[in-house]
DNA sequence: CAAACTCCCGGAAACGTTTACAGCAAGCAG
DNA sequence: CTGCTTGCTGTAAACGTTTCCGGGAGTTTG
């Protein structure tokens, strides 16, 4: 004798028929209590009895194939273990939290087949709608975009004509902005490290860097700009090759975590940061106020875009006529410790230190 | 004149039955093509040219409600800010890519409820399975997980007779190690700062610092034990309160984010690291290897827990008649240059500089 | 007391797939 | 030529919900 039919799911769980049944009721009657809409007392008590009994739980996948909404709201970013997406996804959060919705995060490792087949699955309306902060755009990557079957928001630079709702910043004037700072500090041999030119953050870093020193009419020496991915251990790689082979007075990093590479790599080569070289960051992360010194660091906004990026989002799920909508957080930047120009600022007093030795590399 | 039903979804999209009609075939035929099993030549010319035409796109949901899978996987964690459990997300992340599914990653912010909510939530069939990593754990949560409708597995200790797959490491035993170490190299006004207590962790780790103290026949001096939460800023809080009333010749940390904390704060006290104060941190996040000097730490193997707590799941997913499970992942020590009994030690060779100096931070 | 209104209930139709089943044509062996 | 196999096809029934709709009972109003 097989399990009755239209009684348990596959798998022998309760489903609202089960209950319906051992309440002796219909399943919309089961149905309606269950959501809390309608019933009278008694129905409802042997519907909840039942439920209870048998502990029922609801398949949230028929719920949705009903309702046509999931309730979940995805992020995908390249690089979870990046602390500017961390805070990005903190602001996120917090707003899709208040639409009482929650947010899934998916890292893509920036490979872009990979983020691509992340739409193509999500998107194929398991989540009510996703924020993409894409590093490279192809022309591909930009059509799953564009006829995503949920909503889409793009944190970052993207075609100006493209029809999505996109949030960026202007990371060409943040890198002028930690230029113009080292420059009116009087550093002239300034570097940078930037992360891959074939992403869309380094090539706008580049230009902007590029553009800053033409500005302020600096020669731009080749061999003070190095590149490598946005990680730790890459900015820290790139930075000793530069040191090798060209002595800055500052360096420009084109996020935080190239920034504490760097950091790390000046320290131990013997510079000191800032005196023999300053130093900033971007990105304006947490990370930034954990060194030590702590770093300057070029703010993009990213909690602020992640916030608009998720109000965007939340907008265009409650009405999907909406026109493609761009908007555009300022860059500021953050002076600290290491490319203050007093000398080093301790957070607090430090104890009279024996006289720092100018090691003869920088001499 | 409404549109034609059973043609196009709610909103306009299209359907396998569009597709079907437009092909001329019916819904079944046009299923099987578009999964590619069976259809003649003819046909799937028909219906795949259909579902060009209409832009065609599955619905994963529908979909999922009649294969009772969806191919994702969620992770839960308490704070996507920690780095040591972005290294957990990777391993895991590769197992279950491996395995042909997505990993969607949700940050609980250590708040209970919502990660109870999320249970009740994810795991009512929108996720094939779950890995959560509970800071705290209710009975309530307990019974939440214990008889989720979804596959769960939980890294960190649980009660010994829960009946759920559960990998685990010893951090009693991890800060044990810490001390000895700390001992060996003669110190013995060994400082603690710690996260909650009423976490599991959190009072694992206490646990362990006590019994390694009475161990070495070391009077625990309560001055010397701080708390705060796990993250950086309050490490740093925390240990400011402790360098204002005591003065310890080392400190463990509960782990890497307070060690930060405690490092910033040794810093601006004007204490050197690790001549005066040597540090140990906790979990062995890249973290660690970012600071200067570096700093030691225990590893608690995160990457090795992701990946057998991952390779669990897909087990459990596959076979659920499975009996609950517990695998255990010792811990270990790196030591590094924040609690080197030797001078400093530079990380890695630097440029052939004359006369390797102290950097000054340390000096 | 009849009519109108409220409330609650159950049947049945969705939501968009996949798939068991049966029918049918064509190919082949006897 | 008959009977069997093979390969496609369409019909319809699932998957587990929610919800529209019509009917029946009870209550209020004229």
């Amino acid at each position: 004798m097989g399990r009755k039919r239209l009684q348990e799911s596959a798998d022998g769980r309760p489903t609202v028929h089960t209950v319906a049944a051992r309440a002796g009721v219909s399943i919309a009657s089961a149905s309606r209590v269950l959501n809390g809409v309608g019933g009278s007392p008694e129905t409802i008590r042997k519907v909840r009895e039942a439920a209870a009994e048998v502990g029922y739980v609801p398949n949230a996948i028929a719920r949705s194939l009903q309702s046509q909404r999931t309730g979940l709201v995805a992020l995908a970013v390249e690089d979870i273990g990046n602390p500017v997406y961390v805070e990005m996804m903190r602001a996120i959060e917090s707003v899709v939290a208040a639409s009482g919705r929650q947010l899934l995060v998916h890292a893509t490792g920036g490979r872009i087949d990979n983020e691509t087949a992340l739409l193509r699955r999500l998107a194929h309306r398991y989540v009510d709608g996703m924020i993409v902060s894409p590093i490279r755009v192809t022309d591909d990557h930009l059509a799953a975009l564009v006829d995503s079957p949920v909503p889409v928001v793009v944190v970052g630079q993207l075609a100006a004509d493209a029809p999505v709702d996109n949030v960026r910043t202007d990371s060409r004037t943040g890198v002028g902005l930690a230029v113009d700072h080292l420059v009116a500090a009087g550093r002239r041999r300034i570097g940078f490290v930037n992360g891959p030119l074939d992403t869309v953050p380094g090539t706008a870093r580049d230009a902007g860097f590029r553009a800053a020193l033409t500005r302020h009419g600096i020669a731009l020496d080749e061999r003070l700009v190095e590149v490598g991915d946005f990680r730790y251990a890459a900015g820290r790689a790139a930075t000793e090759r530069l040191l090798a082979r060209a002595h800055p007075d500052a360096l420009v990093c084109a996020n935080d975590l190239i920034a504490v590479g760097a950091l790390h790599a000046l320290l131990a080569a013997g510079r000191r940061v800032p005196d023999d070289v300053a130093l900033v960051g971007m990105d304006d992360t947490e990370l930034a106020r954990m060194m030590f010194p702590q770093l300057s660091s070029v703010s993009l906004g990213s909690a602020e875009r992640g916030r608009r990026a998720a109000e965007l989002l939340l907008s265009r799920i409650a009405d999907s006529s909406l026109p493609p909508r761009r908007e555009q957080v300022a860059p500021s930047l953050a002076v600290r410790a290491s490319s203050a120009t007093a000398p080093l600022t301790v957070p607090a007093p430090a104890p009279p230190a024996p006289a720092p030795r100018t090691p003869e590399v920088t001499a």
